[in-house]
RNA sequence: GGUGCCAUAGCUCAGUUGGUAGAGCAACGGACUGAAAAUCCGUGUGUCCCCGGUUCGAUUCCUGGUGGCACCA
């Protein structure tokens, strides 16, 4: 029986190091669950593996796009659904790692088929909620779609927006799309999750930025100023630098930052993980312990 | 050594005419179905430096400590 073995956790908690030897160890290769990774011209702020990493185990999903390109979850799960059924012809065990949760999902349940939005009507509904406010499209939701209304979070625009957009491209309410059916894969899942006390995930946080800094972030994010407004460059590590070159805040300030929403970034991941009672916690130094437990259950 | 000022949340500070306290930043908790490193929601977390005194009641007033800063020696 074919597993995909799925090494999670917050950001900085060590998965890359950890998940090669775990690759090793079953002669295998790896997936990055990683939202961020996939984009090539992003390579300092993301923490991608360095080349002497990748030279160990073959990764997937890393640098496979570009920052101008348009990618979501649901592409990933496709992407990934494909690969797997052509590493599981030469290996009974896969490694997936990384800390998006939104991907890590994608793959292990599914997500449910909702139609390609015409980016003119998402810029049109862009356009009247920063021209009309939140309300205007509040009433729209209630009116197009009052199932999403009385669900979605009606203070986050996002939701509200993408709710709006299906179901306008679509005729049909965007509450119609959602099954709520968990996508059955032909191969075992099996979620390890790696833990630290906090305090220590924090200094690793802080200590891995300025290591970034060292290692040229910001004549990276240099390069990308101009394409500021992608949404790809919305990203911890590189949207503080461009305040910063803005002269909004000094670099000090910016470093600052990074490191702060790095540490909200992980608190937020660290929340989402921790509905998911699949997963099976260890410590990242404790790798005999979890190849064991992998090994108990294939 | 003397004089003065200060000591309140993790930090910088406000405040209480005596009824155990609140801002900013930081921090903490949560939500999440194609933008997800995104987006959104929620929460003051406190021996008010210490020992006494006055008082029904002291973080607040008083004595004495301790620590810090400034000035004078």
């Amino acid at each position: 029986m074919h597993t995909l073995i799925v090494i999670l956790g917050p950001t900085g908690i060590g998965k890359t190091d950890l998940s090669i030897e775990i690759a090793q160890e079953f002669n295998t290769e790896i997936i990055s669950s990683d939202s961020r990774q996939v984009y090539k011209e992003l390579k300092i702020g993301t923490a991608v593996p360095t080349e002497d990493q990748l030279s160990k185990v073959k990764h997937h999903f890393i640098g496979n796009k570009s920052i101008y390109d348009y990618y979501n979850a649901s592409m990933f799960e496709l992407e990934v659904l494909d690969t797997l059924k052509e590493l599981f012809r030469k290996n009974n065990q896969v490694v997936m790692t990384g800390g998006s949760g939104m991907y890590i999902n994608a793959v292990c349940n599914g997500i449910d088929e909702l139609p390609t939005i015409d980016l003119k009507l998402r810029n049109d509904l862009i356009k009247k909620y920063e021209e009309e406010g939140l309300e205007s499209l509040r009433l729209q939701l209630k009116m197009l779609d009052p199932i999403s209304y009385e669900k979605i979070d009606l203070k986050n625009p996002k939701r509200i927006l993408k709710a709006l957009e299906v179901t306008i491209q679509s005729g049909k309410p965007y509450s119609s799309f959602l099954t709520e059916l968990k996508k059955e894969r032909d191969f075992n899942i099996l979620k390890i999750g790696l833990q630290r006390e906090r305090e220590e995930l924090y200094e690793r946080i802080n200590i891995r930025v300025d290591q970034m800094v060292e290692e040229g972030l910001i004549e990276e994010a240099k390069i990308y100023y101009k394409d500021r407004q992608l949404n790809s460059l919305n990203t911890v590590g590189y949207k503080e630098l461009f305040e910063c070159f803005e002269g909004k805040i000094t670099q000090e300030k910016a470093i600052e930052l990074i490191k702060r929403n790095s540490r909200h970034y992980a608190k937020r991941q660290i929340s989402w993980f921790s509905r998911d009672k699949e997963i099976v916690w260890f410590h990242p130094e404790k790798k005999e312990n979890m190849i064991e437990f992998i090994k108990s259950k294939l």
